[in-house]
RNA sequence: CGCGGAGUAGAGCAGCUGGCAGCUCGUCGGGCUCAUAACCCGGAGGUCGCAGGUUCAAGUCCUGCCUCCGCAACCA
């Protein structure tokens, strides 16, 4: 049993009651990321990812549908692999709770807390949100007994229960913590998670009556698991479904990656069912941050504003995104999106530094030395520098992978692009063509060889189908033993290769032609059509007023002379008006709309006499009148005949 | 006293155990011409939210205060 060491890397088991959006596709990647990078490093890897298909909302949601939820489920689940074949995704298996090897191993386990004595029935009341599948105390629910989450009702419901004795464990929790302080990254979050525990812990409920669509509880049918303790048991059951050899041999996992919302069932409850189970805690779990929209505005249905990772792919490579995601994210903290930065960011990394440090190398290659490699001889004074770096960085780079720092790893790497592109220009190897300096000119270009080959071995966990395309122009691609971990010695590419001057890899983006065109076109056109479906049913007519209350609204004609969005603000405007020659400024919530430029010059309706309001520290003036349907809106132009300040009435 | 996060150059961020304030993008000027109008060099630009305190020394530690953001999507 001296094999080589093993590597067991976890995402969460996604819940398919919808699409999966890029703070998904973010955490798989990173656990791609890592999979690859172990494997790299010779480690015996398992990568599990998987999807959570029971619960409440499951339910609904194939009733809705008039399908069972097996099947509701099963087509989401396709969405899903879909999903992550485009992203390159290389798991080793996907589980799903509704695996009946799994639905047993869970059943085995709740068996045998309860047989110790750690699982008891009592009475659960409380408010319940169906939605979030939670149940919440009085105080949380508040006066209107809505969901502190979701925000929709909550039902007072009172069921038999089975309880966890999580209680029981916290002391013994507190100590585990103590003694693995890593245990929970980053540090910050082990922090929380700690003072969460201090506070005491309650057991907790572990079984529902309200639903069935669940793994039933062994000796009591009425009773389904809940889907927490039935989810978090997949890191387990995966591996027992394999054979327990398969099983000995990776379990406990090396890392649970999870979004930093659902630390602490990974933190506090798993620890603790696998306390009481007896069995060994993984090793460590990482909470990372959210991909938020680059204004600081969250993803959200209801603000159209969800970015479907399979758009971005179909529209930029796999390879782009994944490069993206794990540059932008720091370690533990949320990272911001927009397109423009993707776009910025494949720029000047893949296209600008490393793409055009290939393209520098194979086109003076190509130029100076008809396509061959040839052997260095005599050096220049710039090479040792540059030789130093790039030796030195294959170990930089593995200590901040090791440490799934990876936006900080690939900034360790891409000091070596920048510095080979710096080298390029010290040893103008140009000018040493020119002066017939051979020997130095084939030094140089074997140097920059090298340093293409090594940035790109080591990216490749990250842009796995990146090697392929760049063997192919170095003119190695026959040569696997070249693209491995233990080939980054410097001088391992072999002199007299004939290389393959290719396309540039990565296309630059024009980033002006994105202004107009957001992300999604299929995803406008399907809202429009939505609006369209929806246009038979308006909002009821507000009760009847009389004429007076009418008089003292006083709406005007103005002139738009100058908008431009709000910074940091992802639906304001910000509008100069002109009125009989008076300026006015109004900020107007209709960013999502209209481009600034579309409006300016524009004759708009406006009220004239609302009271001013301050809105991110604009004070604004008045409003606009725009016509609004749904998720779609208009603004209400005034004729263009009319001067500005005319009365409408 | 609800919870959580944050305030460092125009933007986005690093700055761990206190020791001349950094990175990326942008901007301005220069260089080069091998390359995907890319690359290289240089400049400008910061009272490190505010006020106290500890210290020879504080963005970094302590105290108080202010401001901003999120409280939400099935939620990684």
């Amino acid at each position: 049993m001296c094999g080589k060491p093993t590597f067991y890397i976890t995402t969460p088991i996604y819940y398919p009651s919808d699409k999966l959006h890029i703070g998904h596709a973010y955490t798989t990647v990173a656990a791609d990321t890592m999979s690859r990078y172990k494997k790299m490093r010779g480690y015996d890897t398992y990568f599990l990812t998987g999807s959570d298909e029971h619960g409440q909302k499951i339910q609904r949601k194939a009733a809705e549908a008039g399908v069972s939820p097996k099947a509701y489920v099963d087509e989401i689940i396709k969405n899903f692999k879909e999903l992550w074949r485009v992203l390159q995704i290389s798991n080793d298996d996907f589980i799903r709770t509704t695996d009946p090897a799994h639905e047993k191993f869970c059943q085995d386990f709740f068996q045998k807390i309860y047989d110790q004595g750690d699982i008891y029935k009592s009475e659960y009341s409380g408010w319940y949100c169906t939605s979030c599948e939670t149940f919440f105390t009085e105080l949380q629910v508040g006066e209107e007994h809505i969901c502190p989450d979701c925000g929709k009702p909550a039902e007072l419901m009172k069921e038999e229960s089975y309880f966890f004795r999580m209680s029981k464990y916290a002391d013994r929790w507190m100590q585990f913590i103590a003694d693995n302080p890593d245990f929970i990254q980053p540090e910050s979050r082990r922090n929380e998670m700690v003072n969460f525990v201090k506070q005491g812990l309650d057991d907790l409920c572990v079984s529902r009556t309200t639903f069935d669509w669940g793994i039933p509880v062994p000796f009591d049918s009425k009773h389904v698991i809940y889907v927490w303790f039935d989810a978090l048991i997949n890191y387990m059951s995966a591996l027992k479904k394999q054979g327990e050899d398969v099983y000995e041999k990776f379990w406990p996992a090396d890392v649970h990656l999870v979004g930093k919302d659902i630390i602490r069932f990974h933190t506090i409850i798993w620890p603790i069912m696998l306390m009481a189970a007896d069995l060994p805690l993984p090793k460590k779990v990482l909470g990372h941050g959210w991909v938020l929209l680059g204004d600081g505005g969250k993803m959200s249905k209801s603000k159209g504003n969800v970015v479907d990772p399979l758009v971005l792919c179909r529209k930029y490579s796999s390879d782009a995104i994944r490069y993206f995601l794990m540059r932008e994210m720091g370690y533990g903290t949320d990272c911001n999106y927009s397109e423009e930065m993707l776009a910025l960011r494949i720029n000047t990394d893949l296209a600008n530094d490393y793409g055009n440090l290939l393209s520098r190398t194979t086109g003076m290659i190509s130029k100076f030395q008809k396509d061959v490699v040839l052997a260095p001889g005599a050096g220049t004074d710039f090479d040792a520098e540059l030789i130093a770096l790039a030796k030195a960085t294959p170990e930089r780079f593995a200590a901040l992978m090791d440490n799934m720092e990876w936006s900080n790893a690939l900034a360790e790497l891409w000091k070596l692009v920048n510095r080979a592109n710096k080298y390029i220009d010290e040893a103008a190897p140009w000018a040493l063509n020119k002066a017939g300096e051979k020997e130095k000119l084939a030094t140089v270009l074997y140097n920059m060889v090298e340093v293409v080959r090594m940035v790109t071995i080591m990216v490749s966990p990250v842009m796995p189908s990146l090697p392929q395309r760049v063997w192919a122009q170095l003119g190695i691609a026959d040569r696997p033993e070249l693209a491995t971990w233990d080939s980054l010695r410097w001088g391992a590419f072999p002199a007299g290769t004939q290389i393959d001057r290719g396309e540039p890899l990565f296309p630059r983006i024009d980033l002006d032609a994105l202004d107009d065109m957001p992300l999604a076109e299929a995803e406008a056109s399907a809202q429009t059509e939505a609006v369209a479906e929806s246009a038979c049913s308006c909002e009821p007519v507000e009760p009847e007023c009389v004429y007076d209350d009418f008089a003292k609204v006083d709406i005007r004609v103005v002139q738009v002379l100058d908008c431009f969005k709000v910074p940091k603000a992802d639906r304001l405007l910000q509008f100069k008006l002109e009125m009989a020659g008076q300026e006015f400024t109004v900020v107007s919530g209709i960013a999502q709309w209209y481009e600034p430029q579309q409006l300016i010059g524009k004759k708009l309706l406006w009220v004239a006499n609302l009271a001013p309001r301050k809105i991110r520290g604009v004070e604004s003036r008045g409003m606009l009148l725009s016509a609004a349907q749904g998720d779609c809106l208009a603004v209400v132009e005034a004729p263009e005949n009319m001067p500005t300040g005319s009365r409408v009435c």
